[in-house]
DNA sequence: CTGTTAGCGCATTCAT
DNA sequence: ATGAATGCGCTAACAG
């Protein structure tokens, strides 16, 4: 392993100067500063983080923990976030493993910034190993109780915006696909806001890991029209493949028998149906920035309470639109 | 940040002792052991990694450098690599990072185990980061000149096996949709071997980034029988999610009109037409498997040079059979 | 601007 | 069986 004592002796002054050097500290001059660094280039130098991190606390790493059930989006998201990141200067770590089996990893590899996404209420294993830990989570997503530091992305108000998407459009009976998540909270409320009419099948309640989900959807692609809505919002990404297969089919065509509305903006889904689909969800540069803004700068705010809400953006592709005349 | 020093002072002891009686280390009596245990369990004491790693170097910790345009089949693989790794008492890190920055991003963490998916030659940058790491690097895939330790996937032995699959349900004209690489070889040796008919217009050269992906698929899909093959081989899921879609709006069934195989086998492939898809391509389980088995166990190996090849399966589902008749 | 040095928390000698 | 001392690689404070 190469230190900064050898490429101090390389470069003919004490290793002080090198660490000075390459951390970017001021008191050493530029000429010396562009030797040492090219140095340490040439030597292939990395640094030790563990003597870094004995020292002062600092690693310049995130740690992100992969959320089941989220696959397609997260990647996505996943580079971006790289991308902001290397910009900074700070590296990414992911783990795949199981959120305290995750924690006590970046413990272990002196990570003390992670990124936690959250789709529900916390285990108490958790929970534990929450406690356990020496360094900061922000909490994205959900909010669930007593967390202190979190972004919540507003998925309410995204289904919300949809629904008022397709009221503008002048459809009249929308429905859902989807589970019992905040997502069906801002749909039922976005019916009300917009007076829009209601029906019990226009709700369905169902996700991939239903057993009865293929039979929920071919119940609700099977009524014509005026017995199904115009209109319909699939809460997910992972459920709207399942849709997808089903209407092409079903040859339900979109969006001259059904306009659509899918949550979470992945370009897979686009490939899935003879049209761009309209969605609802957080924009993914504009949430890896938010993310990287606020776990980086998270050691200078005054509180120890930090919540902000994440808003959503409607992409309106060529899946939505007006209701054709019966 | 509670220490042994302060256990020591609390135990009447130096922290020599203490960091010994910790870590079950022989020469100290089983009194004085109880009872520093005791006093780190009531003083909550927590040992600090970073210093623990700087004096004993090992990780137990196995880094992944997540390839580019692999995304559904890689996420996969790596749940499942996860799963194998933490039976073995190992733990996983990932990195999205360009392969020379996830390498030293490694090196920092004493990772000293890594797995990297490759795909094509190898860059300049990335071969002089390898030489000067200071661990394992297990190469998988794609097997670049120049590597010793590697397990390469019979990708062209694959697609031969798609090839004779088809020839063996009758088909005599099979296709290819993909890009030059060793899959295009397999297929056109299968061609070969099972003394099929060729025609230029079977082989359509593209991937995703191509701009005339779509022209070239239409093209493909425009023409019938019999100037069209009656059975195609796509080279990747990626493919397959531009094809599905393209070959659902010109309405051409599978596999009625056209038999299909995909090269790799993730679920999500299963839900872009209605029926699912034969595919061919390393058994996902196994392939975790021999990984871990090949990377846990390179210690002992005598020689410094280890080359396997990995084969691949076919599994046979509803979008193959045998031609219509015309 | 650069050299020198203390010390971070710990495992590991070598003494006792 | 235990104490004392060394050093892992590095940053920071101080000295020159």
């Amino acid at each position: 392993m190469i230190t900064i004592k050898d490429i101090a002796k390389q470069a003919g002054v004490t290793y002080g100067t090198v660490s000075r050097a390459l951390n970017d500290e001021p008191g050493v001059s530029e000429k010396t500063r562009a030797k040492i660094r090219a140095i340490a280039e040439q030597m292939n130098y990395v640094p030790n983080l563990a003597a870094k991190r004995m020292v002062d606390r600092s690693a310049n790493c995130i740690g992100i923990i992969w959320p089941k059930f989220e696959g397609l989006f997260f990647y996505r998201l996943s580079e971006r976030i790289q991308q902001e990141a290397s910009g900074r200067g700070y590296r990414i770590m992911l783990s795949v493993a199981e959120p305290e089996d995750a924690l006590a990893s970046f413990q272990e590899h002196f990570i003390d910034k992670v990124i936690h996404w959250v789709y529900a209420e916390e285990t108490a294993s958790f929970a534990a190993a929450k406690q356990s830990f020496h360094g900061t989570i922000l909490e994205v997503g959900y909010r669930p109780n007593g967390h202190t530091f979190c972004l919540e992305i507003d998925r309410k108000g995204a289904v919300c915006k949809a629904v008022r998407h397709l009221a503008e459009l002048g459809h009249r009976r929308i429905a859902f696909l989807g589970a019992r998540t905040d997502k069906l909270v801002g749909y039922t409320q976005g019916l009300v806001d917009f007076d829009l009419e209601y029906s019990p099948d226009d709700i369905v309640i169902t996700k991939p890991s239903d057993p009865r989900m293929e039979h929920k959807i071919a119940a609700f692609l099977d009524k014509t029209h005026p017995d199904r809505a115009t209109a319909l919002i699939v809460d997910s990404q992972g459920l709207m493949f399942e849709f997808a297969k089903m209407a092409n089919a079903a040859n339900v065509r979109i969006p001259d028998q059904l306009s659509l509305v899918c949550y979470d903006d992945v370009p897979e889904l686009h490939s899935m149906l003879p049209v761009p689909i309209t969605t609802v969800g957080p924009n993914v540069d504009a949430l890896a920035r938010r993310l990287m803004d606020t776990i980086t700068e998270q050691d200078g705010r005054e509180s120890d309470r930090f919540e902000q809400i994440v808003e959503s953006v409607l992409t309106v592709r060529q899946s939505t639109q007006a209701p054709s005349p019966p």
